[in-house]
DNA sequence: TTACAGTCTGGTATCGGTAACATGTCAATA
DNA sequence: TATTGACATGTTACCGATACCAGACTGTAA
């Protein structure tokens, strides 16, 4: 790697002068700078971002993490933030904790030694308590999760709105007798779902049942699998809250093969509007939740707070979503 | 931060002492050794990588670069080499050229400043005569691509048996109007799968027609397009090879809208054996591609070369592909 | 003529570590 | 007793850049 020194020497100039020229510092005489840059050229030197980052003590890189990046919904995301980044000159460093506690906290020490300069949580692994001293080294921002006490910027949907929504509908539809499916049940997130579900249930002296409840549903296969435990049942939820298009499309599929015709027999709804809604038979009723754009505003205001070393105050966003009606329910 | 000078002057030794702890050096006293990793998690120390970095001229990174991260067969293979750079201790810069050269070229940079160790190209965008000079900086590996001259190794399916594989499937079923998608036509790789798309045509004494070819078919909704232009057509193809189960899935949703029945009046072969293969209605004949494998290897591969600083020889691994029949077809 | 501000340039310390080399101790060996 | 080598530790240079300070030169106002 050809390095400063060398263009100081060729140029018979200080490194200083060439650093000068690099960063467009004014007080360079035209025709030293000219020589620099043309010596620069020929020599096709780059300095090391490496250097300038121990110097700075900053790396212009974010971090993102998320539980596993092939899922459509995080790999969304993380276009989304990506495609911010880069405009405003940003790196970015995916993260995948594959739900690992371990994993999520390797990545807070890179906050720690400034190899990122903040970091989006798309995940949330540990406790918010061994998350909470990190602070103090970045601005770190909870992007689609959710935590009622933590001091960051939150940016999210409106959950409990989108699964009253959702939940309201199928009532519309009919049913008395309704499913819920989620994720990682410990996440706060996925509590806002509940509790809309909840409501628009207790709004109409509808019970909750215990039995209609499903975990970790997250993929096609969960989707699968939740229509294979929910078929044992001898009491069977006749609509199903799905919590993502995936688990949405596999319940469908398993549904129609078992004979049990969709929406007549099992309402299904999704959430997330993906392209994979408009392709199964019935296509997907769902939620549409703006991802690219939760992405983007997430970046923005990341960097926006990565210049100022002022702590990030709590402040809650969430995007509004929609009803998309479609053959399924 | 906390530094690795104060621990020494907390310690009264020298900071030298204190590295060689850090680095499990022989000859520190087990005393010293006791005490200094005693105030090292006192004070919650953890040792600036970026320094590290910058002292031993290598990063502990690798980058890999793809068209873009929303689509699931590169999510995927990014999961596959982020585990098993997680596993090696490496970690994985992901890079979306977003179709665009200049991006790329950015990518390339970070290798000549060592930001990168290496390299896995999961796109090529620019020539490969552009990308030839970075190869002094550090190891490239081209992963799903291919170029019939580089001399790098290039780990990637047999794309030219699966095509032929999955036409003489077509042909087996009676069809003789064969109809081929691709993506970016300019793609060695994309070129291989044709050649064995022409074989297996020829050997049927049957011909490639113009009209029936597709290009920048990638998603669900390029599956919609492509199904709206071969509509139009006066004499239309009976079979498709798809190149993709998305595109595959998109067909044959407007095509079972349009009541174009599927496999009976068109026939849709996919590409990689996507979940979604198993959710749409017919379900999707496809190509088997193990692609966490295709990415845990390329991964592999490069580390095990990221150690030696010879450039990395040609050498061209190609996994093999498994048809799996569904009802598409 | 002197003083001072503005322009241009270079020397040196610094970011936070690691490596090479030097030094010193102590026990085993010749 | 002198020599050797293993062990233990410190001093100093270095990775490749930038920031601060100082010095030199020029032009204009006092």
């Amino acid at each position: 790697m050809t390095k400063i020194d060398e263009i100081a020497k060729m140029c018979n100039v200080s490194k200083t002068t060439v650093s000068r020229v690099l960063n467009h510092h004014p007080y360079v005489s035209e025709e030293k700078r000219n020589q620099v840059l043309k010596v620069i050229k020929e020599l096709d030197y780059t300095p090391s971002s490496l250097a300038r980052q121990l110097r700075a003590n900053k790396s212009q890189t974010m971090a993102i993490s998320v539980p596993a990046i092939d899922h459509p919904f995080f790999s969304q995301l993380i276009k989304g933030v990506s495609s911010k980044a880069l405009e405003k000159d940003y790196k970015v460093l995916i993260f995948q904790t594959f739900y690992n506690v371990a994993t999520e906290m390797e990545m807070l020490d890179l906050l720690k030694n400034k190899e990122v300069d903040g970091i989006i949580l798309g995940a949330l692994e540990n406790e918010w308590s061994s998350i909470k001293p990190f602070l103090k080294y970045g601005p770190i921002l909870l992007c689609n999760e959710y935590h009622d006490s933590a001091a960051v910027p939150i940016i999210g949907y409106d959950e409990f709105d989108a699964a009253y929504k959702a939940v309201s509908h199928l009532i519309e539809r009919g049913h008395k007798k309704i499913g819920f499916c989620c994720d990682t049940p410990s996440s706060q997130a996925q509590q806002l779902r509940k509790e809309g579900f909840i409501k628009a249930l207790l709004e109409n002296d509808l019970q909750c049942e215990e039995d209609w409840m499903f975990d970790h549903a997250f993929s096609i296969q969960d989707g699968f699998r939740v229509f294979t435990e929910m078929s044992s049942l001898a009491d069977k939820p006749t609509a199903m809250f799905t919590g993502n298009d995936q688990v949405a499309a596999g319940i469908i599929k398993k549904a129609m093969v078992a004979g049990c015709r969709v929406p007549d027999d099992l309402a299904v709804i999704g959430y997330d509007n993906q392209f994979i809604c408009q392709v199964t038979t019935p296509t997907i009723t769902t939620i549409d939740t703006p991802i690219a754009e939760l992405g983007q505003q997430a970046a923005a205001k990341l960097i926006k707070n990565l210049g100022k070393n002022a702590e990030m105050k709590r402040e809650v966003v969430r995007l509004p979503t929609k009803l998309i009606v479609r053959e399924s329910t």
